[in-house]
DNA sequence: GCCGTTTTCGGCCCGACTGTTTTCAGTCG
């Protein structure tokens, strides 16, 4: 029973509490009681054996006893009875939003319905809106949110699946058989989201090396096992396809793999107009003499899988990828910009610019601590950052009105900048700038006023409610927000979630317009759920000379490392060192921090 | 179920929005 098993466990009791419409706060408690054990630093297990478990904030004596019951012993009657009131089926039905506790369990109660499939079949058989607090408005909703539901899981978001790929690649780097080893498809080209995992190898010994890999600790199921093509389901549901050539293929195969589709097409028909031919299975010369009879046939000794038209040509020999981009006269594209927009014509002309490195980044603004909704105190979060490397942290927590997130008040916002004077006054490391993620309010005006927010070194401005807005009320409430002088940052601009909430309405290019005008920098919010702004319009903020700022939105310590994530989004977005303001050191950071306010005092 | 210098009971975070109602329940952030 590891730390994140626990939490899951606590907090399906208190969603199987909420469907038994038990006491509403009983039910907080266990949710307050997850977040409390996922915040612990120290081991679960030790502080049971110590005893010392209800001591920590939001755990009392009896969550106590029953996590120690089930840290011990494996089993928690409480909870498996629990489960056994309830289909574990309808859990799902939770997840579609408009759903919630009482829905469901009328649903259940009533119709019978305990998964999706039925929810809606009942649907369509209008037999739903027949229920008490039900209607017709209400079926469609449902309808429409399992429609959504259904699309959002044939895929995955990339900022989940690192760590998995990661691992991947690393057990098959540990396979004796395997030469070359590298992730490709959509993943490596840092697609916001991916479909599955596309995986390239190269060895001598292709069959060794799919049995090892079809036997993988985590792969639950095979679903095709061929000789240089396998196909598995790896636990959670991900696809991942693997390909193994001999290695001289390798390049040309791995350029093949990573794509896109249209950068491939664009790449082959420059190959074409130069005399030449580009396929996963090489680059060729298709004009002047071919290969003799002999050298054909030796190219084709160690690869009986490819085509006979292949070896008909005179293959043009590249090492690696870069040979191939050379050869057709291009410098070299990273994978991040292979999208076909406009990366071949700028290779041509060896424009493709420097992108920045995750290494480049010196510090960062938007993360919560406990004085808000955050899990971590400011102080453990500076040392998280000092060990990142960070030179300085901007604290952002949230303002009064977004309740739901212990937004604070003007007194404790106070409080918090007395602690933040404090901790620079004793030259601690990293340096810390006082913020606030300050809700933007209905009308675009901000939840402080300007005489707080001039009292911080930097504020986020962020939209949190009113998501049905049309597209021309959620601009100008934008707009608004940022022509305030004390705005420096635009936070997550379009509030998506992805595959969970689609971005509410809203015109960028007005947004872009007026962030450049203001000097507001726009945020690139690294959270793996938001990836906002959306790395395909950051060229064109760039254009505008709008600044990128990349922040983590975190809520712990441990979501620092989402920024690195943010890098990858801003080098598909085609950004440099120059374009994104948190790679300016300390010294320039404070001046940076600074123009915005003067320009429009002068 | 948690918490406590108002300490063993009685609070616990609040408001907007939507769709269902005819005065409000459910959901969300």
């Amino acid at each position: 029973m590891d730390k994140a098993e626990l939490v899951r466990v606590l907090e399906e009791i208190a969603t199987y509490l909420e469907l038994k419409g038990e006491n509403p706060f009983k039910v907080r408690a266990y949710r307050n009681a997850a977040k409390a054990v996922e915040g612990l630093a120290e081991d679960v297990t030790k502080l049971v054996a110590e005893g010392r478990l209800a001591q920590v904030p939001g755990i009392g004596e009896g969550i106590a006893s029953k996590i120690a019951e089930l840290v011990t012993t494996g089993h928690l009657p409480y909870y498996e009875e629990l489960k056994r009131e309830f289909p574990e089926t309808l859990l799902h039905i939770l997840e579609l939003p408009g759903v919630g506790p009482k829905r469901a369990k009328a649903l259940y109660e009533q119709l019978g319905i305990a998964d999706i499939d039925s929810l809606e079949k009942a649907c369509r058989e209008k037999r739903v809106r027949g229920l008490p607090g039900f209607g017709e408005k209400t079926e469609a909703t449902i309808l429409q949110a399992i429609e959504e539901h259904r699309r959002f899981q044939a895929y995955h978001r990339y900022g989940e699946l690192i760590e998995l790929a990661e691992k991947l690649v690393e057990a098959l780097r540990s396979c004796p058989e395997v030469i070359r080893v590298s992730l490709a498809g959509s993943f490596r080209r840092g697609k916001e989201v991916v479909h599955d995992l596309d995986v390239l190898a190269s060895s001598r010994s292709p069959r060794k090396v799919m049995d090892f890999f079809v036997q993988l600790p985590g792969v639950s199921r095979v679903l095709s096992h061929g000789e240089t093509k396998s196909s598995v389901l790896l636990e959670g549901g991900l696809a991942c396809d693997l390909r193994v050539v001999p290695d001289r293929d390798y390049p040309y195969a791995l350029h093949h793999l990573t794509g896109s589709k249209e950068h491939n097409i664009a790449m082959r028909q420059r190959a074409i107009a130069q005399g030449k031919k580009l396929s996963e299975w090489g680059l060729f010369r298709t004009t002047g003499p071919a290969l003799s009879p002999a050298a054909a046939s030796e190219e084709t000794e160690d690869n009986p899988h490819r085509p006979e038209h292949a070896s008909t040509h005179d293959l043009i020999v590249c090492r690696d990828e870069a040979d191939i981009f050379e050869a057709l006269g291009l410098s070299y594209i990273p994978p991040e910009l292979r999208e076909n927009m406009g990366e071949i014509e700028m290779a041509e002309k060896g424009m493709i610019p420097k992108l920045v490195e995750w290494t480049e980044l010196r510090g960062t603004f938007h993360c919560h601590t406990t004085a808000s909704d955050g899990r971590n105190s400011l102080v453990e979060m500076a040392q998280a950052a000092q060990e990142l490397g960070l030179e300085y942290l901007g604290i952002a927590d949230h303002s009064k009105s977004s309740f739901q997130a212990n937004g604070l008040t003007e007194e404790r916002l106070a409080q918090q900048m007395e602690e933040i004077r404090r901790w620079n006054a004793q030259n601690r490391e990293p340096y810390l700038f006082a913020g606030t993620e300050c809700d933007i309010l209905k009308d675009g005006r901000l939840d402080f006023s300007d005489e707080v927010l001039a009292s911080l070194d930097y504020v986020v401005a962020s939209i949190h409610t009113g998501f049905s807005s049309s597209e021309k009320e959620n601009t100008r409430r934008l707009l608004r927000a940022m022509e305030n002088p004390y705005v420096t940052i635009l936070g997550h601009p379009t509030g998506r979630l992805l595959l969970a909430r689609n971005p509410y309405p809203v015109n960028l290019e007005e947004v872009i317009e007026k962030a450049a005008a203001t000097g507001t920098w726009i945020e690139l919010n690294a959270h793996p759920w938001r990836l906002d702004l959306d790395w395909r319009w950051w060229r064109k903020a760039k254009e505008k000379g709008v600044l990128c700022v990349i922040n983590p939105d975190a809520h712990r310590c441990s979501d620092l490392a989402f920024l690195r994530l943010g890098v990858k989004m801003a080098r598909k977005g085609w950004l440099t060192t120059h374009d994104v303001v948190n790679t300016l050191p300390l010294a320039k950071m404070h001046r940076a921090l600074k123009t915005k306010r003067l320009k429009h005092q002068a």
